[in-house]
DNA sequence: GATTGACTCGTACAACGTACGAACAAATCT
DNA sequence: AGATTTGTTCGTACGTTGTACGAGTCAATC
C-alpha cells in the first residue's frame, strides 16, 4: 500500500492522479476528468457561470449528479479546472527569441483571447487557482523576461505586472464590452449625468472603446518600463 | 402623480431614489439602503462572499428577510452597492495639480489599500457595476489626466490602462496574498515541480512578493509612458 | 468462488433566492 | 371624524442548489 497520489488525500472517494485507469473498458460514455472538464466549459460557454450546476453537467453527461464527486472534490475544482483549460497555451516555448517582445505580445494576447472567447473565465480569476496551463504561461513569461535582460531581483515583480495588467484588461473588456441595447442604455443613464461626469464623457469612456489598441498600448508602456535597454 | 424615481421603474417594490423618505419616524431599527449596505459590509468583512445570505442579512438588520426586498430589487444589488460603498474617496478632487503624478498615485494606491482592508471587494470586480464611488474615482482620474496634458483622444486609454492595473493588482493581490500555512503548502506543493518551472522558483514567484512596491512601480511605468513629458 | 477495489448513483437534507399576498401603520383625503 | 391610500414589513411556500451517505455494479485479483 504505496501512497500513490500526489499531495494530501485522505478523502475517500478520488481517482489516481497522472495514470491512466489502468484499463478502460469499451464504453465512452464512461467518466473522466477530461470529459467532464471538457463538458463544464461547454456549459459554461452555453450558460453562463449560474447556468453550470453539478446536475445539469451531469445530465450533459449522461450521468447522475453524484457521480461527478468520484472524480472531483466539489464544484469548486470543476470551476478551477475549467478556466485553467482554458487557458492552455500552443505557442513557441522558447525563453530565448532575439524578438523577446513579439513573444511576449504573441502570449499575452493569445492569453486574453482566450478567456474572451469564453467570457465566464474572466469572472472566474478572482480565485487562488494556478493549474499547470498559467503555471506554464507564467513560466514562459518569466523565462522570456529573464532572457530579455531582467534582473533575477526584478523578476517577481515584472511577471506580476504583467499578469496583473492582463487579468485587469481581460475583466474589464468581457464585463464592459456592451451590446448595442446596453451601450444605449448606459449612454442614456450617463446623458442626464454629464454635468456631474463631464470628463467621463469627454473621454467616450464606455462609448467608444479602442479595447484592443489600448491593451497594446498599456502593455508596450509596461514593457519599455520592466526591460532595461 | 408625476414620475418622481430616476429610471425605468415598473417593479411594485421600490423606495424613491434620492429623496428621504419624507420623515422618518423614531425607531431607528427602520430599515434604509444604508442601513442595508452598511449590514451587508459587515457581513462580508465577517463572513466572506459566501457569508452573505438574505435571510443572513436581514437577522442581523432585525428584520424579516423578505423586508429587504422592498429596498433593493435582489441579492445582486446588495453586492452591486456592497462593493460601491468601499470605494468612497475622501481626498482632493481637483484635477489641476502641480504634482498630477502624486494625485494619480494618491487616488490609485488609495483605491487598492480600500479594497484590501475588505478582501471580498476584490471577487466583486468582474461585474458591470459603475456606482457612484466608481465613477467618481474615475471621473477625477480623467480629469487629472486630462490636466497633465493627455490629449483629448488618448483619455479613454489612458483611464481604461490605469482602470485594468489597479483591479488586476487589487484581486491578485488579494487572492495570492497567502497566510503562512498557504505558503508553506504552496512552497511544498511547487518543490518538487522545480524541474517544470525553473524560472517561477527563480522569481519565488509567490513566496517573497513586495506588493506594495511592484504596485507602484509599474504604475510608475504606465504613467511615464501614458502621459506626454 | 471469494474478495477487493474502482466507479456509479438514488435518496435525502439543509440552505438558498425570492414570488405572493396578507398584515399593519402613517399620511392623506373627504 | 371616518375612509382610503400609500409605504413598509414579513410568514409561508416553492423550486433549486451542493453534497453526505450508503447501497449498488462490475472487472481484476487472489
Amino acid at each position: 500500500m504505496a501512497a500513490k497520489g500526489g499531495g494530501a488525500q485522505g478523502k475517500r472517494p478520488r481517482r489516481q492522479a497522472g495514470s491512466v485507469p489502468s484499463m478502460q473498458q469499451g464504453s465512452e460514455r464512461a467518466l473522466s476528468i477530461e470529459r467532464i472538464v471538457a463538458t463544464a466549459v461547454e456549459l459554461l460557454d452555453a450558460e453562463g457561470v449560474d447556468g453550470l450546476t453539478m446536475r445539469r453537467l451531469a445530465d450533459r453527461l449522461g450521468a447522475g449528479a453524484m457521480s461527478l464527486y468520484w472524480h472531483v472534490d466539489n464544484k469548486e475544482e470543476v470551476f478551477d479546472l475549467a478556466l485553467d483549460s482554458v487557458l492552455e497555451y500552443r505557442g513557441p516555448q522558447g525563453g530565448e527569441t532575439a524578438d523577446w517582445r513579439g513573444a511576449i505580445f504573441h502570449m499575452l494576447e493569445d492569453w486574453r483571447a482566450g478567456m474572451l472567447r469564453h467570457p465566464w473565465s474572466a469572472s472566474l480569476l478572482p480565485r487562488r487557482a494556478l493549474g499547470p496551463n498559467i503555471l506554464s504561461r507564467l513560466e514562459l513569461l518569466g523565462r522570456i523576461l529573464y532572457g530579455a535582460g531582467v534582473a533575477e531581483a526584478d523578476l517577481n515583480g515584472a511577471i506580476w505586472s504583467l499578469w496583473n495588467y492582463v487579468i485587469g484588461a481581460t475583466i474589464t473588456r468581457a464585463n464592459f464590452d456592451l451590446s448595442d441595447a446596453d451601450m444605449a442604455a448606459a449612454q442614456q443613464r450617463l446623458a442626464h449625468l454629464s454635468e456631474k461626469y463631464p470628463t467621463i464623457e469627454r473621454a467616450r469612456l464606455l462609448l467608444d472603446n479602442d479595447w484592443d489598441g489600448a491593451f497594446r498600448k498599456g502593455l508596450d508602456f509596461l514593457l519599455d518600463g520592466l526591460v532595461p535597454k
